[in-house]
DNA sequence: ATTAAAATTGCAGAAAACGCAATTTAAGAA
DNA sequence: TTCTTAAATTGCGTTTTCTGCAATTTTAAT
């Protein structure tokens, strides 16, 4: 059987000079050293050293046969290294998945400072929001908003995102300023066509009290742009995460429906498949992320 | 421990599609399979081949250890090859030794027809009538002739050479035509300095009766041509190969002195070193001197 | 001839690899 | 969804290989 590791025996004989070194040098008996020696000359057909009472030397095929693998097992070595690195550095592809303006809005800045972190990682960001296969489609670490379906997949948990129910003023006083749960069930929602969060939802009243919302809608759409557009304009309430809003809310464009009524925050997981082995790039890029990630009164959960 | 068996069997996992097939391939177990491949991956610390329903795809380590492991050893058994085929064909450097005058005459066109028959061969011959030493002076065969010392070396002998007395028809003139061993034994003899059959010959008379001639000499010369002077000049008889006065015998220069009596051929072996192996290119030049030597009456021994 | 260092070989114990069988996993069909 | 099926993995006993010690042989130098 081909065993190249009487080839690496080998090269430390002829660097030792002699069996005898080169057994001590790599702490073994002289006999292993005999035999392997002898299954290597077998099995090749040819007398590699020529043995003599100080010091063996090699003979014209050894020679060659040393020259040549002392090249070639060191292309091996430091092949194996490279690819033993991909444990150590982050570096190679990175393919990441992300809800489209999540996406656009944050992970795009952190991904960016990931890549100057890292000379040797290429990154591809694949905004989309529809369901994405990991393994189907190659990609190492993906975002998901709300509850996590239970998959094969490893979940890290990054923080919360808080939700709010707003409206422009122009709707909000049309409906008369709604404040209880069954005046809110009487407005229309537009919605975010990923039902994540179906068409009911969990409020939380001040004192901890919790109900449910039937959301009545006629309008759902796959674009926050869009939606804002759309609340602007007086299609009706928005359940939504506080980032998309917050400068409308500063400018008075639109307004917190029910303040008293919160919607519980939805939390933001990254995920990835599993495997014996975490690649060091999948690594760098979900402490990236938890690091990135903004917190709400500067506690993460 | 590093095994680049495991390496081997990746490549063939990778060409095979699945670890199942790589193992009907191999004639083995998928458990050996898989078991070999985590190893690898264990030690490299990364995992190189994405496990899936049908046909494991390589990560993207894994892709880059399967092409640079496929060059590699694919190189590795290109060396093999090329170190086993000194086992079957004659190639590299061939050294030789001989003795001078043997060698100019006969033995450098033998070996000039050798290296026309095997292109990758390279020949020197060294010409010495020293001992030399073949482990010592890395010769790969030398040509002995006479007795051969019990050594190490494996011994091939090619053929006799047949030795006669010759002399000037002067000098036999003025000695009076020997022809008994008591007359031969007065006369005076140039020697050949390699001093291989000593300072006494045996003779064979025609009836076959063996008797010991002790040899009366003042001039011993290390070189044919010399000791050919010496003779043609009556400087005294000599005991040598018939090649070196063939000429002078027919032209009549020379005469046989006691034709009667016969000196034993000597033999000529070629010698070289014993080991496991017999390398291609020594089995070349054996066959080859073992063809080209010229055979008494037909007959070789 | 003697000696001493290195290499080789015999033998028994140890370690590793293997193959079978059972279990787990994952993809496609009902 | 649940079932089915093929692949992959794991447990375990067996077999093979390999190692290390000790004895023997070899070879060059005294």
């Amino acid at each position: 059987m081909k065993n190249l590791n009487d080839a690496r025996l080998f090269l430390r004989i002829v660097e030792a000079g002699s069996l005898k070194a080169a057994a001590e040098g790599m702490e073994t008996d002289p006999a292993t050293v005999t035999r392997r020696l002898a299954a290597l000359e077998t099995r090749l057909g040819v007398q590699l050293l020529q043995r003599a009472r100080s010091g063996s030397t090699t003979t014209e095929a050894g020679e060659l046969y040393y020259e040549g693998m002392r090249q070639l097992l060191d292309s091996v070595d430091g092949l194996e290294e490279d690819i033993a690195g991909f444990a150590q550095t982050p570096r190679g592809f990175l393919r990441v998945s992300c809800p489209v303006d999540l996406g656009a809005r944050f992970v795009t800045h952190w991904l960016i400072e990931l890549q100057r972190r890292h000379e040797g990682l290429e990154i591809e960001l694949l905004l989309s929001d529809e369901y994405v296969d990991l393994a189907g489609q190659n990609i190492d670490v993906a975002l998901r908003i709300g509850q996590l379906s239970d998959s094969a997949l490893i979940a890290r948990r990054l923080g919360v995102m808080p939700l709010m129910i707003v409206g422009a003023p122009r709707y909000l006083e049309q409906q008369g300023h709604p404040t209880s749960l069954r005046e809110l069930a009487e407005c229309t929602f537009v919605l975010y066509s990923w039902m994540q969060f179906g068409r009911s939802v969990a409020l939380v009243d001040g004192a901890g009290a919790k109900s449910k919302l039937q959301l009545k809608s006629r309008l759902s759409i796959n674009n926050v742009g869009a939606i804002r557009e759309a609340v602007l304009g007086g299609a009706g309430l928005h359940i939504g995460p506080e980032w998309i809003f917050a400068e409308d809310l500063r400018s008075g464009a639109l307004e917190i429906a029910a303040p008293e009524l919160r919607v519980p925050a939805t939390s933001i997981s990254a995920v990835y498949r599993q495997g014996p082995f975490v690649p060091a790039k999948t690594r760098a890029v979900l402490d990236c992320f938890l690091e990135k990630m903004p917190t709400v009164d500067g506690v993460r959960s």
